[in-house]
DNA sequence: CTAGCTGCAAAGAATTTGCAGTAAC
DNA sequence: GTTACTGCAAATTCTTTGCAGCTAG
């Protein structure tokens, strides 16, 4: 996988340059290879070091040069992290994110937080902007500095894994809060058939979550240490909180009671707009495998959607 | 006022100066009063040409010294707005705030949002940073330059009037949705002690209201064009909502009943929840005219909880 | 009178530009 | 055979430092 992302990128560099009345060169390409084969946040003078391990011939200025191509093309991105050096960052695949930078040791932490940008969006919005870009930088003092320990190697994992092993989290808790609420739902519920219904949805939703499960520890399995790498994907759990229907209009009297029908509708209801969130949450992403992990949540649930829909129906004509 | 606020920045400046062993100089005292008269991003560059004209004799490297000190004790900040300059900005009494950066004519554009301070430190805390300083930048290009429009002047407005303009806008907009809400539930409740209770907490609220109008359209007259001046404090409007009540729990049978205790007892939890809410926000700023507006806010709404609580415990003891 | 201050010039650091020879199309 | 590219050196830009004379405490 990362292998075939090698090569689009290649590819992808190579017809920006016939785009634009480039050339391909030999130096062009050993920067391309040497600055995707290193993760991380690199100056122009840590790429000049690598590149020049391959070829001492190779002179800084065509770095320069050559990252502001890759910059152009979409494959880099440029980034500041406080200490007046301009750095250099996968992009290609590579949501967008923000950084907390230690003022120490000047390692930085990668997160992506879509509340973040949804107030740029309103903020945008409410100032007539056209957006170009925007970034939020966190500065503080990391846990390793502040107790003196040596600092371990930042992270060495693939972002798009990540946020990948994130994404499938999220989705889980949103399953796993749907099932507690169905649960619940049906613990209280004084009509025999709305709980048995409730009870159903409940156990075909615990089939999805034991998948995921799998997933989820097949790609941990995959990268050695992905589940111990630091969070990169933020989410308020409020937001999916807001998701969980209000149960109230079904109490009266002390007595809680919801039909079968009523019951279908609730989960009906629940699942759209869960779906619809992860809709929203997976159209700020562009291509990645998180986006891809966001859609296919979104279609499962469309899915037993349609189902529980069918169901309704079936329900309708007898009454 | 304003003139108050700068002898306390000249007296800050030179007790920081007594207690680092440094001298206080014709020079430096020159180079803080032009820097405290001029509102804006300005770099070092800027304030050396404003110090210029002046005094002659005076060099930039005295300027890049000066303002290091005036950073160090918290009268200027240091930002970047992504053109590769130092610029610097008025610190003191001034809340962290953050920017939208055109693109094209470099104009910056302040904004504060609370809950981009929530944020910051919800992913402070995920991390167990301790956190220095954050920034959020917009980058995009402003409507002026989309339209092709000569550049309208930057904001000349004192950041901390703005605040205070956009402060009492929150206040007065939580004060009418509370109007609002008194107001349709009254109209809706069938009892008629508790409909009388809400319009008469209504008027008492409209009675503020009219106040904070007065004081807004004061501010407004004392500054020409302040009203004009783009929007600084962002607040999310369905954070208000959030503090309205759910009057679920009184409706039955398709008939809505509140008697007047319950209704005493609603606008309390709902007063006493904006009140909270906007004592939450006061204590996110530093000492400002629009901070002492929320808590002015809060001891308001505090006042009239405290009214209310002894209605409440008068109709109380009858019963 | 001592220590910090000023302003000049010079040094640094990051990045860009000019240019002559070189390599891609 | 154009035309863009490379890598050197030189220039540029922003900022800091060294230092000799100056000035505040």
């Amino acid at each position: 996988m990362p292998d075939r992302r090698l090569k689009e990128e290649i590819e992808l560099f190579h017809s920006f340059l016939r785009q634009n009345g480039l050339k391909k060169t030999y130096q062009k390409d050993l920067i391309l290879e040497t600055f995707l084969s290193t993760e991380g946040h690199l100056s122009v003078e840590d790429v000049y070091a690598l590149v020049k391990r391959r070829d001492k011939r190779v002179g800084i200025v065509t770095v320069f040069r050559t990252l502001k191509s890759l910059t152009a093309c979409g494959i880099a991105r440029e980034i500041t992290l406080g200490d007046g050096l301009t750095r250099f960052e996968h992009s290609y695949h590579h949501p967008h994110h923000h950084h907390i930078v230690c003022s120490e040791c000047h390692k930085a932490i990668e997160f992506v937080s879509p509340e973040l940008e949804r107030i740029q969006a309103e903020i945008v919005g409410k100032y007539r902007f056209q957006p170009v870009n925007h970034r939020f930088q966190i500065f503080g003092v990391c846990e390793d500095c502040r107790e003196q320990r040596s600092t371990v190697e930042p992270h060495e994992h693939d972002t798009e894994k990540i946020f990948a092993r994130d994404a499938m989290k999220m989705a889980l808790c949103m399953e796993r809060r749907g099932i507690e609420f169905y649960r619940t739902a049906a613990e209280r519920n004084s009509d025999a058939q709305g709980r048995e219904m409730l009870e159903r949805i409940a156990r075909e939703d615990e089939q999805y979550v034991s998948e995921l499960e799998n997933e989820l520890e097949a790609l941990c399995r995959q990268e050695r240490g992905l589940d111990r790498a630091p969070m990169f994907l933020h989410f308020d759990p409020c937001e999916l909180e807001n998701l969980i229907p209000d149960l109230r209009a079904f109490e009266s009297g002390g007595e809680f009671r919801m039909d079968a029908r009523s019951s279908l509708e609730v989960v009906l209801g629940l699942k759209q707009k869960a779906a619809d969130f992860f809709k929203q949450y997976a159209d700020k992403f562009i291509e990645t495998e998180g986006k891809r992990i966001f859609n296919r949540f979104v279609d499962g649930e469309s899915r037993h959607i349609g189902l529980i829909g069918r169901r309704l129906e079936e329900m309708m004509v007898p009454s």
